[in-house]
DNA sequence: ATGGCAAAAGAGTTTTGA
């Protein structure tokens, strides 16, 4: 199987690259981050029409989260069960067996912000719920913007950064109670070098100078982790006129 | 010097992103 994640940043602007890179890569599936449209605006038609099923949970303007599959989505859910929130970042399925959950975890804007509290609460009751679905579903793939640099190597300039949003302890600990719960960062299993990014500041020319930051992940039980081939960085979209700020992560696996 | 770009809402300019 290959899996992936993109934060598309729009989707009513973005539908063009994201059909052409399925027509490219022939993913099983494909998670998107910040849709920003309300479901009656989802392009289910134009998937389908390339082959593809999709689940959409969605909101004007802010956040909104999709699966896409040529596959059957079985057992769909969206939404953290007992945490009251408007903003839609979850959503989750079974494909071929395997559980894909795709995520947009908050920005939190800065330290200190009410933002940044909504963020670390906002992982807190997620990482409940995903403790339940990880003894439900052995195979289980978290894909998606975490807005969490993992490690220094994951920043730029991790000088310039340290304490700051994205990068902050107590993010970076919520990022580990991932790990905690037995999920492994799938992209590190292959690519041990710094440099690899999966986000770039529109400003500042950030994507030709490399000044970026690597908060999309793919993170993956041992039951995939063991069976894992291969995970990239796809730089192609970022390079496109009027691309995402942010480029696929992909990962395959024996499946 | 915290700006710089891009998108959305909506009709000039503000909010948000990371």
């Amino acid at each position: 199987m290959k899996i992936a994640t993109w934060n598309v940043n729009s989707l009513n602007v973005r539908l063009p690259h994201v059909l052409d890179w399925l027509v490219a890569n022939k993913p099983d599936a494909l998670c998107l981050q910040e849709t920003k449209q309300e479901d009656s605006k989802f392009p289910y038609e134009a998937l389908k029409e390339a082959g593809y099923n999709a689940i959409h949970s969605g909101q004007k303007t802010y956040n909104g989260v999709a699966i896409i599959s040529p596959h059957k989505l079985d057992d769909t859910h969206m939404g953290i069960p007992h945490f009251a929130d408007e903003q839609k970042r979850l959503i989750a399925a079974t494909i071929n067996g395997v559980r894909i959950v795709c995520v947009y975890i908050p920005n939190g804007q800065a330290v200190g912000s009410d933002k940044y509290a909504y963020k670390l609460g906002w992982l807190q009751a997620f990482t409940a719920w995903l403790s339940t679905e990880i003894k439900q579903h052995p195979k289980l793939a978290l894909l998606g913007d975490y807005n969490i640099a993992p490690e220094d190597i994951d920043c730029h300039d991790p000088v310039a950064w340290v304490g700051q949003v994205l990068v902050s302890e107590p993010e970076r600990e919520a990022f580990k109670a991932f790990t905690q719960l037995g999920l492994e960062d799938s992209f590190r299993l292959f690519e041990k070098g710094e440099g690899q990014f999966s986000w770039w500041d529109y400003r500042m020319a950030g994507f030709r100078r490399n000044l970026g930051m690597r908060i999309d992940h793919i993170l993956v039980t041992p039951e995939l982790s063991k069976v894992s081939t291969a995970s990239y960085i796809d730089k192609a979209p970022r390079k496109l006129e009027r691309p995402s700020d942010h480029t696929p992560v992909v990962l395959e696996f024996n499946h």
